[in-house]
RNA sequence: GGCCCCGUAGUUCAACGGAUAGAACACAAGAUUGCGGAUCUUGUAAUCCAAGUUCGAUUCUUGGCGGGGUCACCA
């Protein structure tokens, strides 16, 4: 890499003039125009240090280095030359793996999102987490580690019960066998929605779901278990129609009720040790560890296990199902981080080195600038109300409409709230997926055109000028790296953004039918490396790359 | 109230302790044009406040102010 060739060349330096410092950093200014690369180790050594630095790195440039130039108040910038900028087009043509790294080399890490519950609708909450969720997992794929993506599902609980009663209750509304699959599951959770406005205001409601969610849990009702059987299957199965438009294919489905077992399992044994029994549940106090947190209820004066010991359970089961796991990351809501942590404490005096490795990444809402997010009932917009909604503005097409949608979650970092603009969203120009999109198209158009013309490219040919795109092209790997590192898809996103733009102004300067100039063999070599690296970035960010749009 | 997260142009987002805080949309002006539409060029415009650390702070620390999440039997 070259980042370490300049680092070396910066110690020698150092070292002949005597001089030395603990740590190099080299980072790219953000001005094209100052340099490829830049240092401040003189502003640390102070002294104006800068000019002889520079001098003594000028006795030898290697070769891709074009000049030192000392800048701004002690600053010293490379700038690298067109045998470089040609050498890492070839590079990036030749190498399959380019934008790979090693951060995770060959060590397991499963990676847990989206995690819709059956009898739910699939709203767009789940949407955001999946987008994210999909794009750091390939992203770990990127730097060398073996992904195991993962559905944690809530099968069992009040919300079921809802929405069996709301099938139960007005089955001629609900419950529609002969329907297409999306829509039985369509109005299951409407039954839902059903259910839950009644648990609310109708105190009978209330006490009818009660009863049958534990008719529920000890399935003692064969007409309410056939019930629950085809409901569970129509909305499981609807979820894999929705997971193959957005393209996630998940190894492992994990079951609550089948977490609760190990997680009770755990509770016992530590019983008076980490977890104590007060006004009939069995509780943790993580405060007594930790003054930050607080106490949370495992089992309750039920005798029910809480979604504490489900994830408990959880946590273990995944170390036990893949073995020598690394690192174990859940994607989720703001809203689960402190109770995450209370889990995550508890873990860590039964278990302190799986609890080590639990990493706990939250996202915001998708808040819409058009209209209001929900009613109060919990009806939701759905994730396929608003992929249909996209699409209709994209010509149908679903690639675009999704691409749309999760390059604006992708595009701003994990934690807050995004606004989702549908115009913004879909704009063919401007900060959008679709503009990626089609500057790929564009891009593969330009090679196809030029193969039919029996033009091609020649990379050993020199640039008869180095352009922003191509001083942005070598940095992929290193973005990939930062976005990994971080576990922020949003970086790689933003340098997509900034590479396209710098492509399109590029090759919108030139006139498409000047054949001579734009498809000269060095400028079909650039873009087919321009086009591979934007679909290797759109791949990071789980976005279908379209050849033709 | 305790704990956690967040406060950047009019709006939605960038900026790994560095150089003139960067885009998109919106707005304004000009060009072009067979529409008050489309396109191109240019421009206006921001770090919540106050201290501290530092050669240098949007970034780190402390205190305010403002917003969100959470704080025992829902997930």
């Amino acid at each position: 890499m070259i980042q370490e060739k300049i680092k070396k060349l910066i110690q020698d330096a150092l070292k002949n003039l005597g001089l030395e410092i603990k740590e190099i950093f080299l980072e790219h200014p953000v001005d094209l125009r100052m340099g490829d690369y830049s240092t401040n180790v003189a502003l640390r050594l102070g002294e104006n240090s800068a000019q002889k630095i520079a001098e003594e790195l000028n006795k030898n440039l290697p070769t891709e280095v074009e000049k030192v130039e000392v800048a701004g108040p002690g600053f010293i910038n490379f700038y690298l030359n067109k045998y470089f900028f040609q050498d890492s087009i070839k590079k990036i043509l030749d190498d399959e793996g380019f934008g790979k790294n090693q951060l995770h080399n060959n060590k397991k890490i499963m990676v847990e999102y989206t995690d819709p519950n059956p009898f739910k609708p699939f709203h767009v909450g789940h949407l955001m987490t999946n987008a994210i969720g999909e794009s750091i997992a390939r992203v770990l794929e990127y730097s060398g580690a073996k992904v195991f993506r993962a559905n944690y599902q809530g099968d069992i609980g009040l919300h079921v019960a809802k929405a069996l009663y709301g099938l139960v209750k007005k089955p001629e509304e609900y419950r529609l066998k002969n329907e297409t699959l999306q829509n039985q599951a369509f109005f299951i959770g409407k039954a839902y929605v059903y259910g839950a406005e009644a648990y609310q205001i109708d105190p009978e409601a209330k006490k009818e779901i009660d009863e049958m969610n534990k008719k529920i849990y000890n399935r003692s009702d064969p007409e309410l278990n056939d019930l629950y059987d085809w409901g569970f299957e129509a909305t499981m199965e609807a979820f894999e129609e929705i997971y193959k438009i957005l393209g996630t294919k998940f190894d492992y489905y994990f079951l609550e009720s089948k977490m609760a077992i190990l997680g009770e399992k755990l509770i016992r044994e530590n019983l008076g040790k980490v977890f104590e029994e007060s006004k009939n549940a069995i509780i943790f106090k993580a405060e007594k560890y930790e003054p930050t947190l607080h106490t949370r209820v495992f089992v309750t004066s039920e005798g029910l296990p809480t979604y504490e010991t489900k994830e408990l359970g959880l946590t273990e089961v995944k170390f036990e199902e893949v073995g020598d796991l690394h690192l174990s990351i859940v994607i989720t809501g703001n809203e689960q981080k402190e109770y995450m942590k209370v889990v995550a404490k508890a873990l860590s005096l039964i278990h302190p080195e799986h609890a080590s490795k639990m990493l706990h990444i939250t996202h915001g809402l998708i808040r819409f600038s058009d209209r209001k997010m929900s009613s109060r009932t919990g009806d939701v917009v759905t994730g396929e109300t608003l992929i249909e909604e996209v699409k209709n503005k994209t010509k149908g097409n679903v690639e675009v409409a999704v691409g749309a949608i999760k390059y604006a979650i992708l595009k701003q970092s994990t934690r807050g709230d995004i606004i989702f603009d549908l115009e913004k969203s879909i704009s063919p120009e401007g900060d959008s997926g679709p503009y990626l999109q089609y500057s790929y198209a564009r891009a593969k158009s330009v090679l196809v055109k030029a193969t039919k013309e029996n033009l091609f490219p020649n990379f050993n040919e020199l640039p008869a000028e180095v352009t922003e795109t191509e001083k942005l092209l070598y940095r992929f790997p290193e973005v990939v790296l930062r976005a990994a590192e971080e576990y922020e898809p949003h970086h790689i996103a933003n340098y997509l953004i900034d590479l396209a733009r710098a492509f399109n102004s590029y090759y919108g300067e030139t006139k498409i039918l000047d054949t001579k100039d734009i498809y000269s063999p060095y400028r079909l070599a650039f873009a087919s490396a321009y086009a591979k690296v934007l679909g290797k970035g759109l791949h990071l960010l789980g976005i279908e790359a379209p050849e033709r749009m």
